[in-house]
DNA sequence: GGTGAGCTGGGACAAATGTCCCGTTTTTTC
DNA sequence: GAAAAAACGGGACATTTGTCCCAGCTCACC
């Protein structure tokens, strides 16, 4: 399986904005701005002016449905482009991007960004490689989360979230897993009876080895 | 919310490869072939020589998990291109593409087509537009598939289903949605004693008033 | 130092979904 | 056209997940 990847990054296209255009070709068309902590970059339904390009920070990409319930999308962080859906296609914002730390961002036009991945090769091909990566991702995740019970999604992301220090909000994990805060609360209590998750944190408290057999435990 | 598409289809994409492409530029990089019905165009964890353009027939993308179950991605109906991710990412395939009904497909050899997406303006714009539409759909679905109870889902996928004159197996359909077939059953015999879905067929039984309604009792 | 907003953890119960199973119906195959 | 294979429909029960709720804790703010 490709890895998981929890928060996406793309240091490719950071490097080709912050040192492939030169101070002329910036101008005003591509410039920093910076969100606080709870900021919208984007929001559900409208259009925008700019496509963004991470550039600190961590943010999350999240769908409001009309019940009310939030689904994440995605968390982003240094480098990953967003927006560029929205151009291509030229249609409104699918989504509603949130800073959760404070985020600074590369500001393009949407029309600038439009001339760029018609005429540079070498944003074009990033592109494109952003593009198939999140779809794969995305797939793979839905997968897994239709098909496997939510504790398993838990473990798995638990996995990943212990190479990171970021202090996520409960509600944010539960939103990415598409469970509630009750539900996540359970099975963390379960796995934590279970002697795999550390009693006061996250930690998963068993080794790489014992992991993968846990996981394979459920494909049978 | 962009209109549900569950069959796609990219009549655009066809016509390039058919219209846009001469004969000595085919010569053995295109050509035809022809799958039976259950036959696989793709298969999960392989790699593979060519990028195809369905031209006709139906066939669904869908990922085996370690434990057995399937989830299906997507169905894929006239002009639509598959394998193209994989050649992007250079990565095996993440998914198994298999025929429902018999299939015809233009291959082209993955040499030729990252040549073609390099070389030619038209087709790297229809693939940015493809990637960009799959990537919001598949982001739509998975949010409203893990948001909201599988009824409503089951409503939804209905509603579109009705416009398709296709027999699906049950089994797909519920594998679509990421539920068992039992609960597929489940929610449909109580559609039906709702009077909301046709007794003896998928039909819905009411306007499109009534189900616009509903689907509203669904956001409270 | 108080106070209120918001996050946290979990009990009790309800609702949704899955598993197992078996009889029936439809489709395929020879 | 009979036999075998596959798909269908649903009962009974187990498991998972959600909803509602409340008590404790933390932290910003006055």
């Amino acid at each position: 399986m490709s890895q998981l990847t929890m928060i996406h990054t793309n240091r490719a296209i950071l490097t080709f904005i912050e040192n492939q255009l030169t101070e002329t070709e910036k101008k005003d068309r591509v410039f920093l701005q910076t969100w606080p902590a709870g900021g919208h970059l984007l929001k559900q339904g409208q259009g925008n002016k700019y496509v963004f390009v991470q550039q600190t920070g961590l943010s999350k990409v999240h769908i409001t449905e009309d019940n009310g319930k939030d689904f994440i999308v995605q968390f982003l962080g240094e480098g990953e482009l967003l927006g560029e859906i929205e151009v291509i296609q030229k249609t409104l914002n699918l989504t509603t991007v949130t800073a959760l730390t404070e985020v600074t961002a590369w500001c393009i036009t949407t029309d600038y960004f439009a001339y760029l991945i018609t005429h540079n090769a070498e944003l074009n091909r990033l592109l494109l490689l952003s593009l198939a990566h999140r779809l794969n991702q995305t797939s793979a995740r839905a997968s897994y989360q239709q098909v496997y019970p939510a504790e398993y999604a838990i473990l798995k992301l638990l996995s990943v979230l212990a190479t990171q220090q970021t202090n996520f909000a409960k509600k944010d994990l539960a939103d990415y897993l598409g469970v509630s805060v009750r539900s996540f609360n359970r099975s963390l209590k379960q796995l934590r009876e279970r002697s795999i998750v550390h009693p006061d944190s996250f930690d998963l408290y068993i080794d790489r080895d014992v992991f993968e057999r846990l996981m394979r435990e459920y494909g049978e």
